[in-house]
DNA sequence: GTATCAATAACCTAAACGGGTTAATTTCGA
DNA sequence: TCGAAATTAACCCGTTTAGGTTATTGATAC
């Protein structure tokens, strides 16, 4: 017996679910320990005893595949997920990334594909196709749309450390007025009104 | 005179930017009409006269290319940056990538390799190896290792769209003294002692 | 079945913050 | 060179927050 690196299936088809079995089991490296057919089962038996890789639908019946996601990287922040989709180019694959899939399976894919999809994530791959890529990257990317002055975005970048008006004033050098003077401005700028709703717009639409 | 596709270079090898203004002048769609030598030059150049296509080396002489790219980005948002790299996996291709540029070719890679990805990310794609994907894709997933309750989180949650104690009072049906309760919990747990530190820190570590 | 924790609620006090107003100096572009 | 914008600084006043203390209820765990 060799040590097989194990692998659980969470899909509602079954057809689609026995011959993924197959297909894994048929290699000589990999071997189908479980076989879930709704989100709740699935979360519930993978987090009691965690495969090596998960294979997970996202269209599930019973509730979203996304928070199935969310809810087994909360328990085993390691585990590799990969997702299973009926379409590529879903929004749904961004979102399931976002939540903690490692890449993604078209399950009309070839065998090799769908094999060689697994080595990747193993090997510490993301297996995505380039638009899905994109989106990733776009979103991470600031749009900077705003017109802050140079001094204003510093105050903004030190406020983005939890910083008080008067350790703010201390790293840059200038008086606690000043600084104050700076944040009414930069709140006018941004349409806030409070330390923590412009740290978390600058925070969220990454303008530090 | 067809309607070609610009691109402009930005490289300070002379052997390798002639080569690259050969190929591309060599297709019947791209047209090499810059070719800048230093990032500085480049930056201003691109800025004066804006491509299609940027292809920028980021290992440049007087300054990183990752700066140069932020900079074009801030003047022209929608220009597509490629980055030239001599090593994959380079932690400049994951910063290059965070600064804006929409993907990357490695420069000993096959004519047709690179052509194929000006292409791609004229179509929208990003070419990047599975292994940036990762890198990438990881780094927008929370890391999750607090044990917020609920109720905790929800609070939170609240917290990071700006709302005040009242306010957040208002929308969970529970008093301001129970918010305060709640937030002064979520400060103990964070090590955290005011609300836009809460903030930074649920932000910038993908707690919510 | 009792202990621990989550969630709810209240009060007090000092510190921090937000909005309004005014003003000097510098710097940069038209 | 003139004006606009940026940076610096100060004061007042009412509101919001942070930290400390105490207490009840329900659920979960051991």
């Amino acid at each position: 017996m060799k040590n097989l690196i194990t692998v659980s299936l969470v899909e509602d088809d079954l057809d689609i679910c026995s011959s993924l079995a197959k297909l894994i089991n048929n290699t000589n490296v990999f071997t189908c320990i479980h076989q879930y057919h709704d989100c709740q089962s699935g979360v519930e038996g993978i987090v009691k005893d965690p495969p090596n890789i998960v294979l997970m639908d996202i269209g599930l019946p019973d509730r979203s595949g996304i928070e199935g996601i969310s809810e087994i990287r909360a328990k085993l922040p390691d585990l590799n997920i990969i997702v299973l989709t009926a379409h590529e180019n879903d929004d749904y694959v961004f979102n399931a990334l976002c939540a903690g899939a490692s890449g993604y399976i078209i399950k009309e894919a070839s065998t090799e594909r769908i094999l060689g999809a697994i080595h990747e994530v193993l090997n510490g791959g993301a297996p995505m196709s380039t638009q899905i890529a994109r989106m990733v990257v776009k979103s991470f990317q600031r749009k900077n749309t705003t017109t802050l002055s140079p001094r204003e975005m510093e105050v903004l970048n030190e406020l983005c450390t939890g910083k008080s008006y008067k350790m703010i004033a201390d790293v840059l050098f200038i008086s606690e007025e000043t600084v104050r003077r700076h944040l009414k401005s930069i709140y006018k700028k941004l349409h806030v009104s409070s330390k923590s709703e412009a740290v978390a717009k600058a925070l969220k639409e990454r303008l530090i």
